[in-house]
RNA sequence: UGGGGUGUAGCCAAGUGGUAAGGCAGCGGCCUUUGGAGCCGCCAUUCCCAGGUUCGAAUCCUGGCACCCCAGCCA
């Protein structure tokens, strides 16, 4: 974004139209009553303690999307204040990800850590209020004082120390005077609220272990309350995006910038993405690649932004589903469907087609010369004829896709089958004539057929139609190459309850060694995207090497035989 | 049975007192050298339920019901 563009008077419309949310409508109406100056800037507020996910995407492309529609900023902070839990390494793969998703934070990377001196400081004024207090009780009785859901608390011994005493007691916390879990520093709200969040909340706990960031520098970290709302009032953030669980802690986020007379951002709440067939919490994911159920956190299978992007799902497809998925309050659980779709979608404008066999059947045409080799005219894409074409060679023996031969056709089957033609791809309509069977097994090895010569793709002749065409890779230019299928991680739409890794689905991963490629394909590189004409939408691997292609298969094409079969 | 939220089609989701957008899924059809893509059509007499206000209610009022979240020194 261009920082010459603001004048500060215009109201900041949107470029295009978009679609309306009601977050969007409390941004216009805070700028309409001038709330916060006619300024915009949101935060992405990760914890680093796990690798993101769609549900993550969601909201990056909501911060972000909505400071760049209302010409503001978006920063990336941190929520690094729970040592015990986060690492360097998910910092890392945040960064990325957010990156790769489109986004662009500039300067402005910012870490909970940056401000530990500052949230101190202001923790002593508090305390000097009156408005905190040490506490010495220990988990389990903060537990026993704090009440239930329909009974009031009572209020801690320690309370109402006086605020000398209070501030030596922190600053001996501070220095490492006690034990872990043996004190805490409290805000002195209210025992009987209705709100548990109110009941005087745990602001500072002692606790030994190294930051990412800080060292050693520190045995008291802050909780997520008091630091999340400071943290954003520091960095003069507006609206404060969060999700619905976060609706009770508003009070609380309200109350701490109140009692410290400090700038005071909005917070908004909104419902989270759930997604059919997969799973969203951190914590389950955690377990998927700690007990290594998936090959680690970029397992194709996985809905995290690395597994996606390793899958070969597009940025844009991502930003495309969180724009048609909307932000809303309430509970949903979006059809992957929806995600699908948005990939097919953006692949379709933009991937080049190729010839591929997944599964190979050896294909023979009798009256087609032993020694030629055609190169035929292939159209790379043809929603793009920007994109030219290609020549494919063509020959006596070919490989063709073991599921487009039926020796006995059901109804409505279009493929080949003894006695029927077909069309091949970009080449010539052909007939079987005959089929070879391995004598013990009975299974199909070889495929006899002829070939009419006078219906070349694109010659004059060409016109005769038949129902079917088919695609084909020629024997003796074959690329090898191996392919892995991949399918929805679980087998039921909501993988609840204790048995939930139960329910995964066994068919999610497969792997097929020697699929056959036309030899356009030898050049690919990793990350590129293919459709395979037919099939799908494949992705060169990680893994993949020179002389070694490993593809993925990130979504099938719609198939609508497979639903007509099925009936 | 405390507090905070949410209920519009199979799944998302607009709608803000003037007569139910859009997308996904599904279903028909056209077209097609990808059973892809594209195109056309169908898909809520009704908005959780019941009353009320109004010429007029998904929208306002009253009373119910259902579901989600909160009792970490996690975020």
């Amino acid at each position: 974004m261009s920082s010459e563009k603001k004048t500060a008077a215009e109201t900041p419309e949107p470029a295009q139209p978009v679609r309306r949310n009601f977050i969007r409508e409390i941004i216009e109406d805070d700028l309409k009553t001038n709330r916060f100056e006619g300024r915009v800037h949101t935060r992405f507020p990760p914890e680093p303690n796990g690798y993101l996910h769609i549900g993550h995407a969601k909201s990056i492309c909501l911060n972000f999307g909505m400071a760049k529609d209302y010409k503001g900023l978006c920063n990336l902070r941190f929520d690094d204040t729970n040592p015990s839990k986060e690492e360097q390494e998910y910092v890392d793969s945040i960064e990325q990800d957010v990156r790769w998703l489109g986004f662009d934070w500039e300067n402005r990377l910012f870490y909970a850590s940056d401000y530990f001196d500052q949230l101190h400081d202001y923790a002593v004024q508090l305390i000097t209020k009156g408005k905190a207090y040490v506490c010495d009780l220990n988990a389990d009785q903060v537990r026993e004082h704090r009440g239930t859901l329909t009974q009031p608390g009572k209020d801690s011994p320690y309370r109402n120390r006086p605020v000398e005493e209070n501030l030596d007691l922190f600053r001996r916390m501070r220095e490492g005077e006690f034990p872990d879990g043996t004190r805490t520093l409290r805000a002195k709200i209210d025992m009987a609220s209705p709100n548990l969040n109110l009941r005087d909340p745990v602001m500072y706990r002692i606790l030994r272990a190294t930051h990412h960031r800080t060292g050693d520098k520190w045995c008291i970290y802050p909780m997520y309350d008091w630091a999340h709302g400071q943290s954003d009032s520091l960095e003069q953030i507006t609206h404060s995006i969060c999700t619905l669980e976060f609706e009770d802690h508003r009070p609380l986020y309200d109350w701490f910038v109140e009692q410290l007379g400090i700038y005071h951002p909005r917070q908004i709440e909104f419902a989270r993405l759930n997604l059919t067939y997969t799973v969203m919490s951190k914590r389950k994911l955690l377990q998927l690649v700690e007990e290594k159920h998936v090959t680690g956190w970029d397992d194709p299978r996985m809905p995290t932004i690395s597994g996606l992007r390793r899958r070969g799902y597009t940025p844009e497809s991502l930003r495309m589903f969180a724009d048609r998925i909307g932000v809303s309050k309430s509970e949903s659980t979006v059809d992957v469907a929806t995600l699908e779709d948005c990939l097919r979608d953006d692949l379709n404008k933009r991937a080049a087609r190729v010839m591929a066999v997944l599964n190979p059947v050896k294909l023979v045409i009798e009256n087609y010369p032993d020694d030629v080799v055609e190169e035929l005219e292939a159209v790379n894409n043809p929603e793009d004829p920007s994109k030219g074409s290609r020549k494919v060679p063509f020959s006596k023996v070919l490989y063709i896709e073991q599921d487009d031969f039926r020796e006995n056709p059901p109804k409505k089957y279009f493929r080949l089958s003894p006695g029927n033609e077909v069309r091949l791809r970009y080449a010539y309509i052909i007939k079987c004539v005959g089929v070879v069977k391995d004598e013990k097994t009975g299974e199909i090895v070889e495929l006899r057929c002829t070939y009419d010569p006078d219906t070349k793709s694109g010659s004059p002749q060409s016109a005769r139609k038949v129902k079917g065409t088919i695609h084909w890779v020629s024997a003796n230019h074959a690329l090898d190459a191996e392919v892995r299928l991949y399918d929805r991680l679980f087998r039921v739409e909501n993988p609840e309850g204790d048995n939930w890794k139960g329910l995964m689905n066994p068919e999610a991963f497969k792997l097929l060694p020697h699929c056959k490629l036309e030899p356009t394909l030898a050049i690919a590189k990793k990350q590129d995207r293919f459709q395979f004409e037919r099939l799908g939408y494949f992705c060169v691997d990680d893994d993949s090497a020179p002389g070694r292609l490993v593809f993925n298969r990130t979504v099938t094409l719609r198939d609508t035989w497979a639903k007509i079969e099925k009936s």
